[in-house]
DNA sequence: GCACGAGTTCGACAATGTCAAACGCGGTTC
DNA sequence: GAACCGCGTTTGACATTGTCGAACTCGTGC
């Protein structure tokens, strides 16, 4: 707790805002969000700016996030051994499924997906290695809130916002979910955060035990279910891999 | 010049070190490389730590890049007004050629690469969004270097490194590459930084008349020439897909 | 068992970042 | 076209803040 470098945290800061939804602020605006002295915000642009965090649309005079994030985020990817590991299996599990795959990993309360596979023979899907899921509505976020009770408790400290009419925003229901997923080992989702489309997974487990990954398929809701439930077989491909992975992590022999 | 934040340059420099070969440095490696006493580095690495830019890895006690930077850089991207407008003409100047398209702009006199589209019906091809190519090996370093002559001197002053018996390394050599790339407006490469892969880009421009970007397929070296020169109708695909997204960035009218 | 090297903690000092006020420059308004 | 915002930027005095070296702890290996 003591001791944090105040400049820094205040430059993170920063860049988490330009990072939200607003891509480009101004200095009063982030000033203002920030309850600081423009001079002083000024100040920290200005800096991070030279170090290439940020950069300065010349006609506008705001500020954006500068290209020196994206090559770090790429090597923060190469260095990641959750992602290095699952590399494999995830083309693998995408043609067995013939579904999208996704590797997430719990993030400030929301899963930040560090792999994803398109799904075969259907071209011109989105990547979203990078984006942050919200972890009540997701198959990856319920296996991972499962093992992390205290980044559920903060999520649901800070509301489940809803985005469909399915989305679990009731704290208990989200709790019975959370303990099912503990017992049964995997977690399902369906049309809680896109209308019409599901998703299933599985935890990655590491040499200590504890869940330090989620691995899944998303798609369409019909592909996924049968009578209201996961197909079972693709269920249990979802649940090998993630398996096979979390064995190369060290975990549990088998 | 004046007024830069000490601590969050230092800070930067860290993070430039964990992005760099070693993903993984100690307490002490980094103030050795930084000529810091390493009470301060820990002090500033406690605080990275904080915000989520590095983790440290409990076993060995060393540091490695934080999530919230992949988060970071993928918001970068979507902020980046290139990449946006180039999004379409890169998926249908991939389906026209065959190969795999990349879009880069210039950082540190390097290529980093912000958009990447897989040569159609070849799988397994590793993503390099967020890579930072070398410039002179490239083609689209040539067409970015050829409007950036400060960057070709800061890159030619640290010297040209070779990748392949085909790189070129003299400074003359690489200059007058330069001239032809700027009067022809488009440049290429074979074997220069892969034995056997060439690649071929065209300046992407902005309203003001600077070349902010570059975009160009890279490919089979027998895919992509014919008698040693690079195939015409690849060629003339690659320049018009530059040409409209430059028309789109508001650049001359055509 | 001792010495070494790692990451970490501590506290005194002054260098350093902060802050409020003033500046300059585009727009817009009347 | 002059007065006025609102913005990003600069400035300089002040004291908060980060710095730095020495001391601590723990694990390793000789």
């Amino acid at each position: 707790m003591p001791g944090n470098i105040q400049s820094i945290e205040r430059a993170a800061a920063i860049l988490r805002l330009l990072s939200g939804r607003n891509r480009r602020l101004g200095v009063v605006d982030l000033a203002g969000e920030l309850n600081l002295p423009k001079g002083t915000v000024h100040g920290l642009l200005r800096t991070l700016q030279h170090v290439g965090f940020v950069e300065q649309d010349k006609d506008s005079g705001k500020y954006q996030l500068g290209a020196a994030l994206l090559h770090m985020g790429s090597s923060y990817l190469d260095g990641n051994e959750l992602r290095t590991r699952a590399l494999n299996w995830s083309d693998s599990l995408a043609a067995r499924t013939h579904e999208a795959v996704r590797i997430g990993t719990l993030h400030d309360s929301r899963v930040l997906v560090v792999h994803h596979v398109f799904r075969p023979d259907d071209s011109f899907q989105t990547l979203d290695v990078g984006s942050l899921l919200p972890a009540h509505a997701t198959a990856m976020g319920k296996v991972l809130l499962a093992d992390h009770p205290y980044a559920a408790d903060e999520l649901i400290g800070q509301g489940l916002e809803a985005f469909t009419d399915w989305t679990i925003t009731a704290p208990d229901r989200l709790r019975e979910e959370l303990t099912l997923a503990r017992e049964r080992g995997w977690a399902w989702e369906v049309g809680e955060l896109l209308a019409g489309q599901a998703s299933m997974a599985a935890p990655i487990i590491d040499r200590t035990g504890r869940t330090v990954g989620a691995m899944g398929i998303v798609g369409k809701a019909e592909r996924l279910l049968t009578t209201r439930k996961p197909r079972a077989e693709l269920l249990s491909y979802v649940r090998e891999a993630a398996r096979a992975v979390s064995h190369e992590l060290g975990a549990i022999p088998w």
